[in-house]
DNA sequence: ACAGCTTGCCAAAGCGCTTTGGAATAGCGG
DNA sequence: CCGCTATTCCAAAGCGCTTTGGCAAGCTGT
């Protein structure tokens, strides 16, 4: 059923029934409830590619994941981020367009997204330092928010980031006011900005307890629980091991925690582990006693936030940029306790 | 850039071109060349809404993902899944939609995006037993494909699944055989197919070595990590505890383990734990010895194979059925031994 | 030299919608 | 009862592409 079948069928232009349909004031009442009950009986909905062309928008929003060495769509944050998004899509009407691409790829990409007018706007995952990808969507003049910042960028932008900076000095903080000396950084990949980041908190951290940075106790990587195993056993293997470690994720935190089970070490007690907690959805952190003392913020919220921002941005593509800094919440949990050395 | 200037700008039919770039013989290989080399200079790349209206095809993709009680998005499964599809996608020019819907709702956003036309075929996730979607979507007559099954279905349509009752009965058939007799089983949700056909599988299993399905040591529910521990250690509690889990997801089975940690138990030694395991990108279970005892089968490579499953039926819509079943491998790992009662 | 091909190109129609610019009807005061 | 403004509707153009049907050269064989 199209437009045109419909208009037969109801002996009304093509014209009134699409301003009906659309909510224009120039159509009675009742000609309009007359529409909306045809269209709801025989199924009409507008043909989207139609509706496109016609109009110049694709009423969808493109995703663009980055895989190759990191595989941002198999890191589960990616889900709860997208759960996010997705709600506030689906409320404004707008289809999510998700495309996996190489790294080398990547301004190929986005490119043609443009030229083919795929999609109305975009969001930007997984910054890295100095992102060449936000002069390009800047030139290609395609609306666009960031999950994240890029520190040396020289544009403006729109984004929403946690302050990681301050999220890891301040659980830093806690380790070295419960004694620790020794403390391990399991962070992710440093090209990302928000590891950069972590890493200067926890060095701030550090610094301020007077305490040297090895490091021999700083790794980063993709963080898998096994990238999380593997470091904490090197680590605890050292002549002069650390008493707690510092986890970017959840999920490495319990291949840390996996790394002291194999050793019969208690987290909490023999050595602690607090880690940064995004909240997902298959790994709650949030008992009457979380099991991980961690910085949490929820990427689902994120996902929601930044989607509705990108549906403003798009709405109105010459306001003024937005700059969101999310506070990750201390959470004191069962993995971190005193220094006992 | 769009076509009419690019045939202004060459002096060439916008026919010749549009022929020149979809590879029509028709076409001298100079004047071929000419258009390639000028549609990459000046960035020309087919408007896909225009390109859509005329051919009647969206070169899109749909997953629909039903929320509810169950999040499957945020499951780490569907990233994988995802990836895996996302690669058959590019390789043939796809783009991949993605479409979060309550579950009141699905049958509402089936039927739209079948009249709007947004996407050439669709993948459905999770079907549950007796699944409604499936009439539904052959009536629709939108080609798709289904990841798992729906027992009880009387139509016929293409699918890929996983033998799941002959890999739970297997695993089980390995844990008596290890001399256990009171063996749990943590489950996903038994309106879901797949868990349903897991649970069979256990139960012949059980069967087979004369042990008594105790209805107190199966649970169902969302395979989250936390579902796992909570589960474990009631079960843990019980006068007459199980001396084995059998585990429906890997994440699950971290649950589990850390249940066991939480009471000085050895996976392996005091308890076992056998699991599915999806070879989820983010935790992998493939060292020399694997840490779980598990029946592996990799969801991203059941997404590349659906996704082309979907290819060829979009291409040939007529050809008959599909239908594949993949048989889990066995994979010994460090979680399971010998009772030791 | 000419009919009969093939080759290489093009003009125009059409995909299903929105939107512009009117036109017809109804409502109103004078 | 007439002219005027709202109200309600419509025909047709246009979005950017593909595809149908056809035309003009350039070959071939006789």
């Amino acid at each position: 059923m199209n437009l045109k079948e419909l208009s037969k069928h109801l002996g009304i232009s093509q014209t009134t029934i699409s301003r009906a349909l659309n909510g224009y004031p120039e159509v009675s009442e009742a000609t309009r409830a007359r529409v909306i009950a045809a269209a709801n009986e025989h199924g009409y909905s507008p043909n989207t590619r139609a509706q496109g062309l016609a109009t110049g928008l694709s009423r969808c929003i493109g995703h663009v994941i980055s895989v190759g060495d990191s595989g941002e769509m198999v890191n589960p944050i990616f889900g709860d981020f997208m759960a996010g998004a997705g709600e506030t899509y689906a409320a404004h009407g707008y289809d999510m367009m998700v495309t996996r691409v190489g790294q080398r790829d990547e301004a190929d990409i986005y490119r043609r997204l443009k030229a083919r007018g795929a999609v109305d706007g975009l969001v930007m995952h997984a910054p890295r330092f100095n992102d060449t990808r936000l002069p390009l969507l800047t030139e290609l003049g395609l609306p666009f928010v960031v999950h994240g910042r890029s520190s040396g960028a020289n544009t403006s932008y729109s984004y929403l980031d946690v302050n990681n900076r301050s999220a890891f000095h301040e659980v830093t903080r806690h380790l070295t006011s419960l004694g620790h000396r020794r403390i391990a950084l399991i962070n992710g990949q440093e090209q990302l900005d928000f590891a950069i980041r972590r890493r200067q908190g926890y060095e701030q951290g550090m610094e301020e307890a007077d305490l040297p940075v090895d490091a021999a106790l700083m790794t980063q990587g993709e963080m898998t629980e096994d990238y999380g195993y593997q470091n904490a056993t090197v680590m605890l293997d050292l002549p002069d091991p650390p008493s707690a470690f510092l986890v970017s994720s959840i999920i490495c935190a319990a291949g840390v925690r996996r790394a002291l089970d194999d050793r019969n070490l208690r987290p909490g007690e023999d050595v602690s582990i607090a880690t940064f907690d995004d909240c997902l959805s298959y790994f709650r952190n949030s008992a009457a006693r979380p099991v991980f003392t961690a910085m949490q913020s929820s990427v689902r919220a994120a996902g929601a936030a930044l989607a509705q921002m990108l549906i403003d941005r798009i709405n109105d593509p010459t306001a003024p940029h937005t700059q969101t800094l999310w506070e990750a919440e201390f959470v004191a949990g069962a993995s971190t306790g005193p220094n006992k050395d």
